[in-house]
DNA sequence: ATGCCTCGTGAGAGCGCTCCCAACCAGGGG
DNA sequence: CCCCTGGTTGGGAGCGCTCTCACGAGGCAT
């Protein structure tokens, strides 16, 4: 029974080969854009291809390369949090963009218990992905040890916990936009200056809290005083502004470390009776292009570009894939301060 | 060069069945659950398996068997909608659930330009997923046409629009809950019912909308008179809202076909200076947890329950997957309406 | 003319897995 | 005592592809 195509199924390559009246050594080459092929068998196999309505079988392909052409994305994060801070929407969205563009398939995994844990693990294991984005910033999140014991090329976004010896990542210069934010309200003429800090179990926030600590030079009794945590919520903006605002009444400015918070703090200002920013000054972090230009008033803020890191991200894995040497494991992305109206 | 194992890379099936001192068959037979194995070999397969810290290769896997686990997410909409619509991250964390309790990997696809649908239709004809499940409810989408040549399990979410023969999807009875907010409106005794519509591209703002007519038994005139498309975006129903109020200024009530509209619309409302519900009673569409509790007042609203639906979307596709005869192709969800203060 | 290199090509060996088929080993009935 | 049955097992083919290797044909220098 050596028949050549059975009709019923897909044309494999070797229909492909018989068609174009070449091997499929030769094919092969034409699919893979090999540089040796005679311009004749190169057309022949083109149309032949075109004919068939030929499709490689991928799963053949990857057994042989080892290579699947697909990336999984993975995010730890509480079930509640990826889905109403719209700065998941923005880094799903930018991913999707991205590796769309290299031609890589995105795999979305989401990570919110153990059992989802255990679950991305055998997922990682199973050589189903070349490699992976990691979004896990928490502290405490077993999942860049479990990857770390992978063997699989990994880049997280910002600095996980642990361990960072031989990581990849590309994170911002939090730190750097926090004194940035800062610096623009005491050159503004304000005195008075709080801040509304992330979760402090996540390096960006700790970080974005000390780049107001180096800029203000606050003394940790004023520090203690003019911090409250608003849990990168916009609920937990708000009341961490009413908080600060009544532990300090003359309060002239706060450096709120997320746009989600500042919105939040924004409605805590306005219950209050305080004008932004003549009474208040506030600025912002991320230039969220979902709520910085559309709270009243427009929020002044420090601009960290969730597409480009992304894409860096996506850059960085694409070079490890290929066992490029990497210029460099650990990028910071710079951040620039965006002025509108609230400072 | 028999070597079993080459100690660097991953073991393999063959080096399982030598540890356990079976053949590859019957390891085989362990990993799949096959009856047939006695008690000592299966036990000697899992310690051997354990041991080895053996993964088997979904590739290999894939190959023979012809199925890779992997279900596509496709949604097909401009890039802003997607990404400023709570809406669709609601959709996506439903699907990452419902799909991951099915052991299935969710592979997204983001559909925004001709290029991208192109990269899409290229993706689900390759063989690297089982089946999709397509969110393409824009009147004029190729994505359905394309998607039908393709001879892939797919199971859509509403009804999209051509032809509907042979098509599997899971669609909420928006018609039905156009009539149950409008009906609940008439019967606490409004008499000046106008509607906010959704893009009259999309079957279910169209039913919706059939739904108030049907309801409020509106003439021609009236109807466009009373009716208003805000595009099912914030702003739009903001915008609907006022151009309503602005034309029919006895307006005693408005159902509004999404709660994004609504929250849109109570904006409207308020600048106009018109009290929820005295003066203007609100019914919204979706009660999408972020939204309908949230507003000012708190939105009654018509319950559609996006979880239920992708996760009737997976069992209809998984149904379909294993080749076993489907209930009902086409299957329509019932909406209640939930009340607050708005109406 | 002879050697050598380059170029295009085909044969064939796998990649790691599933599954068909035949072989095997009991034990029970004829 | 032999055959048959039923449960368990291993051999081996084959999924569709890539890639190494060897080979023939031509072009150039010797």
């Amino acid at each position: 029974m050596s028949v050549p195509s059975h009709s019923g199924s897909r044309p494999t390559l070797e229909d492909v080969a018989a068609k174009a009246g070449v091997s499929r050594a030769t094919a092969s080459r034409v699919l893979n854009a090999s540089p040796r092929v005679s311009p004749e068998a190169h057309a022949a196999v083109t149309a032949a291809v075109r004919a068939l309505g030929y499709q490689p079988n991928q799963a053949a392909r990857a057994l042989v390369t080892r290579r699947t052409g697909a990336v999984a994305v993975v995010f730890s994060e509480p079930e509640p949090k990826i889905f109403d801070d719209p700065h998941f929407a923005w880094l799903i969205r930018s991913a999707a963009r991205s590796l769309a563009d290299a031609d890589a398939q995105m795999v979305l995994l989401l990570v919110h218990s153990p059992e989802d844990l255990a679950r991305a693990e055998r997922f990682l294991a199973g050589g189903h992905v070349d490699g992976a984005l990691v979004f896990a910033p928490h502290k405490g999140d077993r999942l860049p040890a479990v990857a770390r014991g992978l063997s699989l090329p990994v880049v997280y976004a910002g600095r996980p916990w642990g361990a960072l010896r031989g990581l990849h990542l590309v994170d911002h210069d939090n730190e750097g936009g926090g004194v940035l934010a800062t610096e623009h309200l005491i050159s503004s003429g304000r005195r008075r200056i709080g801040t509304v800090t992330g979760p402090l179990d996540e390096h960006s926030a700790v970080d974005r809290l000390a780049g107001w600590r180096a800029a203000t030079g606050a003394s940790d009794d004023d520090a203690a005083l003019l911090t409250e945590d608003g849990g990168f919520t916009r609920d937990g903006g708000r009341r961490a502004m009413a908080a600060l605002l009544e532990r300090v009444p003359d309060l002239d400015a706060v450096f709120v470390a997320s746009d989600l918070m500042a919105a939040g703090a924004l409605d805590a200002l306005r219950d209050a009776g305080r004008r932004v920013p003549q009474d208040v000054a506030v600025v912002g972090f991320d230039d969220h292009p979902m709520i910085a230009p559309h709270t009243a008033p427009p929020l002044t803020s420090v601009r960290q570009d969730t597409g480009n890191q992304v894409k860096h991200m996506v850059t960085q894995l694409l070079r490890l894939l290929r066992g490029e040497p990497i210029r460099a494991r650990r990028e910071v992305l710079p951040t620039v301060l965006v002025r509108r109206d609230s400072a």
